[in-house]
DNA sequence: TATACACTGAACCATATGGTTCAGTATGAA
DNA sequence: TTCATACTGAACCATATGGTTCAGTGTATA
């Protein structure tokens, strides 16, 4: 039995899968934006883009400011270190196990059924 | 107005982002496992076991295969590649904007209301 | 052959997601 | 003061997620 938690990469990996959200991250590392200008980039509604920035906020990859009536987003001093650190972990223990005998093994000669 | 797709990133972050599947991956790289075995590793049902090691799968991190009742899990060959170069591409984004002058100068002169 | 084991599929449940519309509120400009 | 702009919040919708139970099916084993 096994425990497992850290919440903050389950947010960002999550705010990470949705291709429109992904494409907000590229726009802000242009320059930033008010919500208006990424609706008008994403075609969406306001309020579909402020979710899709709160759901950013809160992985704490955007931050945003609202001065006067606009609100600013730009990109999160936090980063990606996180997320980075855990794919290139994993990364390498995806390729180490390419790289075991028994692998190589199993592939010659592999058959046995299949679905 | 862009166009933003590329269901394999959805797809795999989307993965990412459970605990339990995190889990799973760590698993798998210290050594192929049975959907039982990880059921009782991470104390869940067997159906629950295999909908999570399906999502694995549809993401192309995980395969399996079924030899007599038992169905083996183990890394895809796929691996982390395309996920390492996103995050590393946009990692580097996020840097450059933190280097970025009107930030450094926007951050001194730091006031105006947020909420 | 009988029994246990490993998985599978359908059905259900509560909650989240990705989007919308509509009705505000607050701010800036004329 | 009036009007447009920029956002906000509530409500709604369809679909997905993360989990369960229950009732199978197919495969080993005694």
């Amino acid at each position: 039995m096994v425990q497992y938690e850290s919440p903050p990469l389950d947010l960002s990996f999550a705010a990470l899968s949705d291709a429109t959200r992904r494409g907000i991250i590229d726009q802000l590392g242009r320059g930033d934006a008010s919500i208006t200008s990424l609706a008008d980039k994403f075609q969406m509604t306001l309020t579909g883009m402020k979710k899709h920035v709160q759901v950013l906020e809160r992985a704490g990859l955007v931050v945003t400011q609202k001065v006067g009536r606009v609100r600013t987003c730009k990109l999160g001093k936090r980063g990606l270190k996180a997320e980075a650190e855990w794919i290139e972990a994993h990364r390498r223990l995806f390729e180490a196990r390419f790289e075991a005998l028994d692998e190589i093994i199993s592939e010659m000669k592999q058959e046995g059924s299949d679905d």
